[in-house]
DNA sequence: TCTGATTTTCAGGAATTCCTGAAAGCCATG
DNA sequence: CATGGCTTTCAGGAATTCCTGAAAATCAGA
């Protein structure tokens, strides 16, 4: 498996994303090589698309399934363990959300919530506390409606997302018609 | 400055979050520590809240600022710099999407559309612009949908995500009656 | 312009993370 | 139960990132 120069170029841009978004550049790579495959691939057709060791690719490929990321398959007569991603672009990103929320957004929540619990001691605690309530309130709506949305149909994300900012009018327009019907603007 | 028990395990934790978001531990806890600050801090004060070095501090410091995550202050009579988050939580959560999104995905789909220009030199690479023509659209489907929502006055954002996939309703209600006025409900 | 308080820079050592080759493990087949 | 093909483990070297102390830069006031 020799890499195209557009599959390079894509392959190497993962790899730097992929080490700001706490993965190696390597799970970055290997990830970026499957993505792009219309076929499950072995290990070693990823080593030799990347130029890696073997070794290196069999502990990125654990990684990328500790995550949920890549899917195992086998063929016919090859004891080989093959590897793709999701052919659903959505499945991905569903993935990928879920992870980092299990993974850091979580333990975050338990954190503050024992620090809630704690008994403070002066000025400087109170407003601590303050502070770190605020935050878990803020996380939970943001993941409370992650979640809910996530459960959603991918067509209907899609439509929700097209509308953007739009769907305040239409909330705006209900709001007048519950609570008071015929009521004046502004 | 001394860290209460608190502040130090809220500290601590934000420190190792800090390297899974592509800032060192140091960064992370410097804005831990002005996060639960009521007040500006200076260099020193901080300093001697995590006990890592001045020149360390100064570098996180300068950081955060193109981060734009931190302001810079001053008093009376006081040549030093003091520093502080913003009080707003929401003011925090938009500067960080913002600053993610132009460091990481706007880079990214440059590279995407560079690469959908190019001259595909077979099947790999037909297959895989189709992916990455689904994978830009992507992208801009949540950028775009985000741009829009960060624009919204806070209160509509809080509105917005409370009722989570409730809106749902409220669309399919709407098109309803956009689309065959009268119609029935269910 | 000098002083002293403050901040910044930066070379290089410390700490961490990443990657490799060698060896061990696993398992279907003969 | 031995073989061969494949995968995993892991010690330690390579590469990278992080942090520090010393020195330089900045700048307000005298």
């Amino acid at each position: 498996m020799q890499l195209t120069p557009i599959q390079s170029t894509f392959v190497m841009h993962f790899g730097e994303m992929g080490s700001r978004w706490g993965v190696s550049r390597t799970v970055g790579q290997i990830y970026a090589v499957l993505f792009l495959s219309e076929r499950a691939l072995c290990a070693d057709e990823i080593v030799e698309a990347l130029g890696v060791s073997r070794s290196n690719v069999s502990m990125g490929l654990k990684e990328l399934q500790s995550w949920r990321l890549v899917r195992l398959s086998h063929q016919q007569g090859d004891r080989r363990d093959y590897y793709s991603t999701p052919g659903e672009l959505w499945d991905i990103v569903r993935t990928l959300a879920e992870q980092r929320k299990a993974r850091e957004i979580d333990p975050t929540l338990t954190v503050l919530r024992e620090l809630q619990m704690q008994e403070p001691s002066g000025d400087a605690d109170a407003y601590a506390q303050k502070r770190i309530q605020e935050t878990a309130e803020l996380i939970e709506l943001l993941t409370g409606w992650f979640d809910e949305v996530n459960r959603l149909e991918t067509r209907r994300i899609e439509q929700l997302l097209s509308l953007g900012a739009q769907v305040q009018r239409v909330l705006d327009w209900k709001d007048r018609l519950t609570i008071m019907p015929g009521g004046k603007d502004k």
